[in-house]
DNA sequence: CGTAGGCTTGATTCTTGTCAACCGCGGTGG
DNA sequence: CCACCGCGGTTGACAAGAATCAAGCCTACG
């Protein structure tokens, strides 16, 4: 999984910085200089790791950095009272969580490493300050805020109107194109490393019925399933079972005003 | 509708804006000041009105501008290929829709009118110049963007984990404390304009078993309903069982990073 | 006065959950 | 080195919650 292939879409990422999965990700939101994945690729380079199952931010505590993943997975979720869990967002590398982190409450919610992480903390005033004079670099993570809201609608339109079948299909296409941005879509390849118990919280319901509808997939050979890999052998078969389009991860970013306008004030069009 | 009893929590709002129910929602995420309301009241002079079951932003299209309610109900909602319909987000009073029309990209979702709504528009440029000159109010529309990425992730808990009893009691919760937040909550009574064919449509049920959770409500009298005016009688019942709390809409507001360092930045701290 | 949309209710079906058992594998400790 | 244990996956039998189908009612509105 450390091997990145080129990300598809989005502008071009110098050679130089191909490994870093968060210019991967923010190339296809806004057209970085050379200078900005300079200034991202500083803003990442404080390592951390954490192996699986270790919370990075737990319920009720006050997140103190903004954390961006490097490598491996992560997931927020929130633990009920009745025993009951619910995943809400998995991280995959270039993701940044949590911006929660700006408005320093305490969580309710946690964010656990899911597989073994690599992460980069960043401090909400380093934060404030990229917002404030990288005009480019806040454009591309305002594109990335509205990718994270479109997935949680996206998530509400699956539980609420498709039946078991297409939850699954639909999140194991949304996960495929996710890494298929990151350049990490090996011949309809993805690294699902969840039990079906996580999938059954991901997706509202029972490991036991998870099972049989992955079975099912199986034998009509619309998945292939091996180790932590998942092969997505009908691509369309299973977006046309759940009516998924990737239209709402925003990977074709083109102008717009967030970006204009941030570059003319950077300009001092305004000031 | 038209009359707003004080909103609830927050910093006080001066008398004379208490009439403007942007000003009221915003002052539960940052210490506006006078000039800062000044400004708000301004945001919003220019008011348009539109008639219920219209469209605001239809689904393929453009939005030119971002809206805020200022009276009346809209609804984000998604029409399915299979006839479907899945309801996202409500929008009452003080409520912004939609930060889309800063990334000018076609929408995959549309906005309607529930009821007959009175709106404001504001152009994406004038959007960003709050941004960039009005720290408090840019903090406080920070904090509104975290609530709604709340709201999101707390219907995916619903969706995902609770059955029809408390999804529906969540949402009654939330509503009710959504309008407490405005200074809409007259005696634990909210104002409902919903079918029960759209709540169905928006907690994945039908409306025959929303109906009938309903009835079971009335007759344990949780509930009251008369006309579109729903009261909860057992708030604290409906409460548990749902499981639902109220931190998650971040209703205390307090100083964090984004205020601090954007009141910084306005004072010339880093410049 | 007629009609359509929304509400209500009953009868029935079906998707999904629950309970229970068994298998296979990887890790651990004797 | 091997026996044991626990977790995750798999499967079957059964139960339950919600959907579906269908009909009647009420009321706002043309």
């Amino acid at each position: 999984m450390e091997q990145a292939s080129a990300a598809v879409g989005g502008t071009p990422v110098p050679e130089e910085f191909n490994d870093n999965a968060l210019i991967r990700k923010l190339s296809h939101f806004a057209p970085l200089s050379v200078a900005d994945c300079g200034v991202l690729d500083e803003l990442v380079s404080q390592e951390e790791r954490m192996s699986a199952r270790v919370d990075i931010f737990s319920e009720g505590t006050v997140p103190q950095y903004v954390f961006v993943v490097l490598e491996g997975m992560a997931v927020r979720y929130r633990d009920l009272p009745d025993g009951g869990r619910q995943l809400m967002t998995f991280f995959l590398p270039g993701d940044l969580c949590d911006m929660h982190a700006l408005i320093a409450k305490p969580m309710d919610h946690s964010i656990s490493a899911i597989t073994p992480v690599r992460l980069a903390a960043i401090s909400p005033a380093r934060m404030m300050d990229i917002f404030a004079h990288h005009p480019r670099i806040s454009a591309a993570l305002w594109w990335n805020l509205m990718q994270e809201e479109a997935m949680l609608r996206e998530r509400i339109v699956a539980l609420g109107r498709r039946d078991a079948r297409g939850r699954i299909a639909y999140f194991l296409c949304e996960m495929l194109w996710r890494y298929t941005a990151i350049g990490m879509n090996n011949q309809q390849s993805l690294l699902l490393p969840l039990t079906q118990t996580e999938l059954g919280d991901t997706l509202g319901l029972t490991p036991v019925h998870i099972n049989r509808i992955l079975k099912e997939f199986r034998e009509n050979k619309l998945i292939k399933v091996q180790n932590k890999m998942m092969t997505l052998l009908k691509l369309s078969a299973l977006q046309q079972l759940s009516g998924f389009t990737k239209d709402y991860l925003l990977l074709d970013g083109t102008t717009n005003y967030v970006t204009k306008y941030l570059i003319e004030e950077a300009n001092g069009a305004y000031h």
